[in-house]
RNA sequence: GGAGGCGUCGCCUAGUCCGGUCUAUGGCGCCCGCCUGCUAAGCGGGUUUGGGGCAAAAACCCCAUCGAGGGUUCAAAUCCCUCCGCCUCCGCCA
């Protein structure tokens, strides 16, 4: 949700970003129509039912009187009543009026997405900006071999079973087995012990939420066809630990003092993959089920921006720390999701896809999330939403697939980088 | 799953039986001021949130808000219904 007042004070700049999201601009000018429409209609029912309040109050005294044996206030109580009654089916009739005209212009908000970030490149999917490259690729034909992909290396180091996974779930689920589960858990401790040193508190989060969770962090909008419901009880299942966190401070109004508040996440996520048959049909790429590690901050808004910043600096240091080479993109308008103003993903390289593939994304999502899901602070006399931004710090099979991948030796066997030795207890991951 | 208890403006709390005097009581905390060598205490005032009146700031006013939603009524914190959450006990269970 965007603030109400840039609707009323500018709407061109809701126009513009919708038109570089590529989404409907007509929707601004309906919001406009029907956020007047509701104003005027609870103004309506305000007015009368203040009438109403006012006269109700004279109706009490004027029956103990009565009761007291005062009989000569009988006449004036039954005008009275005859008025009252009569403002009593107003009264309904315009409460039903603007909690319709509220209802409408709320499914309309819910339909906007957040204003985009006018240095968002703008366009499409492939119409990112390439902010930084960093390390370079191994050069294999120098090396003297041609790599394996991160399956066959799976399958050799008896760490990943995606066959076995079939007979159990279906396609794009997996088994991590051997050195497979021992390397998440290296991994889940490298990026929470480097994220508790940066200040996040560490929530292991409920993945099934209610609806309002996850309508509040805005993934029941066009995100929606990617979500599993749970159909009897009403739940979602979560595709990022984002939704947990973000609605963990609902309806509240956090200190000042206390941000930013920076929570790290591990979670399983949960995604349909719907539209997506074809793509990445070989190994753990894409799959329905996985486990992340996730940044989550609530922080002010004049602040967002730079938390975005240090946001993106610590999923570089995972990065570095792993010794994969990546880059860093801008993500462009059409690409951002309905509640990030902008969006930073980071890609390593992936070297027999010859390419740089997504391991993490960061969002700033200003006060859209939390607006919704109304979280706010005070500053001074001031209550406002505050802002809230995500990232991820450790995707478990993509990082494990750009791991496999980048550190494979010609036999086969996959050195293992140092900051990860310790966890891991392992210098390098044999063939059993 | 069954039975019972509970849910009030940051926290605690009065009010709910018996609808109107509730403009929701009091305490704690917090903010402003007074008093005061300093601090503490004391005294006075303020202190839910949201939507509007209103282009902006202040003041003021109106409406909503007593877990949520619906109903009864001229009028609902209070009566009725549904739902949600918490606690206790029982059952089942990792």
């Amino acid at each position: 949700m965007i603030d109400p007042r840039l609707l009323r004070e500018s709407p061109d700049v809701l126009r513009e970003s919708q038109r570089r999201r590529g989404e409907d601009v007509g929707l601004v000018d309906r919001l406009v129509e029907l956020d007047a429409q509701r104003r005027s209609l609870q103004m309506a029912y305000d007015d009368v039912r203040s009438e109403q309040k006012h006269l109700s109050k004279r109706i009490g005294p004027l029956q103990g009187a009565i009761k007291r044996g005062d009989t000569s206030a009988q006449g004036e109580l039954d005008a009275l009543m005859a008025e009252a009654t009569g403002l009593a089916e107003r009264v309904k009739a315009a409460d039903a009026e603007a909690a319709e005209a509220t209802r409408l212009a709320g499914d309309a908000w819910l339909r906007l997405s957040n204003v985009v970030d006018m240095r968002a490149p703008v366009g499409g999917e492939e119409n990112f900006e390439v902010l930084e490259t960093v390390g370079t690729p191994r050069d294999f034909t120098a090396e003297g071999f041609s790599p394996r992909d991160h399956l066959e290396l799976g399958e050799m180091l008896k760490a990943i079973d995606v066959e076995r996974a079939a007979k159990v779930s279906g396609s794009r689920f997996y088994f991590l087995t051997g050195v497979g589960a021992l390397l998440e858990l290296a991994l889940l401790n490298l990026a929470v012990a480097q994220a508790t040193r940066n200040g996040f508190i560490p929530v292991v989060p409920p993945v099934l939420v209610s609806p309002r969770a996850m309508e509040g962090t805005g993934f029941l909008g066009q995100a929606a066809e990617n979500v599993y419901r749970i159909e009897s009880d009403d739940m979602y299942l979560v595709g990022t630990a984002e939704v947990p966190l973000g609605g963990l401070h609902a309806d509240e109004i956090l200190p000042a003092d206390s941000l930013p508040l920076r929570y790290v996440g591990w979670s399983t996520c949960f995604r349909r993959e719907a539209g997506t048959y074809g793509k990445d049909t070989r190994g753990i790429i894409r799959v329905h089920q996985f486990d992340k590690v996730e940044m989550f901050v609530f922080c002010d808004p004049d602040d967002a921006e730079a938390e975005h910043e240090r946001i993106l600096r610590w999923e570089r240091d995972f990065m570095d720390a792993l010794e994969i080479p990546y880059r860093v993109i801008d993500v462009a308008t059409g690409d951002l999701g309905s509640s990030a103003a902008r969006k930073f993903d980071i890609e390593a390289w992936i070297p027999t896809q010859g390419t740089y593939r997504e391991v993490t994304s960061t969002s700033n999502t200003t006060q859209f999330q939390a607006r919704r899901l109304s979280i706010r602070t005070r500053t001074g006399d001031e209550v406002r939403p505050v802002a809230t931004l995500n990232g991820t710090l450790c995707a478990m099979p993509r990082m494990i697939v750009a791991l496999l991948e980048n550190h494979q030796r010609a036999d086969g066997t996959v050195s293992v980088p140092a900051a990860l030795r310790p966890l891991l207890g392992l210098d390098v991951l044999e063939l059993p």
